[in-house]
DNA sequence: TAGATTGTTAATCGATTAACAATC
DNA sequence: TAGATTGTTAATCGATTAACAATC
């Protein structure tokens, strides 16, 4: 415990997929799994994820491997699966609703508290349980439920002048959908900036590079 | 020209948010930024602006820059935005239905021209201006229409089946929304994973260990 | 010309891989 | 004990940063 301090974000960024195949392997009922064999289904080095997990203490055993189940229930105390981080949900348009709808808040160290939009037509309206409330209300929620984090699925013209209201009201951590990088300076203050466009036009640069490759093999024969 | 062959995937992922951020410089008429400034804006350094853009080619002028419009549009260029192609896709639930009508893919370099879903009530329904189809009609379809890119966005039980057919009917390129990763061995295959759900666990982790650091830094005190 | 800023090379830093002693 | 596999240190590789000559 605490041995956790300083690991670099690739590290990090690598958690959650342990996570899933430890879940895929343990719902084929495999209950030991060696670095080696790991490392082959996770197109990964057996070293790297020796490495990796070192960095948080001797999950292992040598001569035997790794205990699938306790080393994914590691993982996930790691991550703080366990707990539920109040969370609120601004913007109950197509993409808010459904991500409020589809993502697994519960297991994923989250509870979703409250939904906002500035939209009439969307107010008052059920999504996951909870009514989307008018953000107007917000200053009054935020006091009375002190939520932590905020998912924002709102157009980026206001994403900068949302967080930074938000930020005045306690909340700490985004999980922003905007189209725009949240890039603020304050103490303490966590983003994971979700930009789908970027992966999309990543995908279109590897296409169009798989191509030029491909005409670029053809001629040097 | 070609003088794109074996960048970094880190630089061709930071290329995207190069091109918004030229974008947003754009809109302000701002015309011509220097290395330097855009560092100061994207939170990166100089040197790796310039390093990153020379990978592609020399878009700047000592002494004075780069142009905001030209840079963009080289970018863009780099990114094959300019193109067109033909995606196709499959899962018209909540995820796919907002991904087919909150992406801009004409201006990624896409064009979305066929939904597939097998729910019966979801196959027929019109979204973006195209008519849900019947998986079934999946063959019959490609063999006429040629897609090159599929959007997956199906439950991850059948992702893997679903790929390795597309695959068979000429689709070489994925946008995969299915918690599943795609890790086919197939000559010039491309897979683009998303997983929010990693995103998500991601964030927990930094708000845990942002918590955790502040404990210790009171400890330390 | 002088000032500014790029393109590019060299130095540094960090992350990945390899190797192996420790140990189950 | 012998075999296997970890935890960990050392070597390598790649990416970022710094420096500066080229040049607008």
């Amino acid at each position: 415990m605490a041995k956790h301090q300083g690991v670099s974000l690739s590290v990090i960024k690598r958690l959650p997929r342990y996570y899933r195949f430890l879940g895929d392997l343990l719902k084929k009922d495999v209950t030991r799994i060696s670095s080696r064999e790991l490392a082959q289904l996770m197109q990964l080095t057996a070293s790297q994820i020796r490495q990796d997990l070192n960095c948080f203490g001797g999950f292992g055993q040598q001569g035997y491997g790794y205990n699938v189940a306790d080393l994914r229930r590691e993982i996930g105390s790691i991550l703080g699966l366990d707990r539920n981080i109040p969370t609120i949900l601004i913007g109950v348009g197509n993409l808010g609703r459904t991500i409020a709808r589809h993502m697994d808040f519960e297991s994923s160290g989250f509870q979703l508290v409250g939904l906002f939009d500035n939209n009439p037509s969307v107010i008052g309206q059920s999504v996951r349980g909870l009514t989307v409330s008018d953000v107007a209300q917000l200053d009054e929620f935020c006091h009375a439920r002190q939520p932590k984090a905020a998912i924002l699925c709102i157009p980026r013209e206001v994403a900068r002048a949302t967080a930074e209201r938000l930020i005045s009201l306690g909340v700490t951590s985004f999980w922003n959908f905007s189209h725009y990088d949240l890039l603020l300076d304050f103490e303490g203050l966590i983003v994971e900036n979700v930009h789908l466009g970027d992966s999309l036009m990543t995908l279109s640069y590897r296409i169009h590079a798989g191509e030029q490759a491909k005409e670029n093999s053809i001629q040097s024969n």
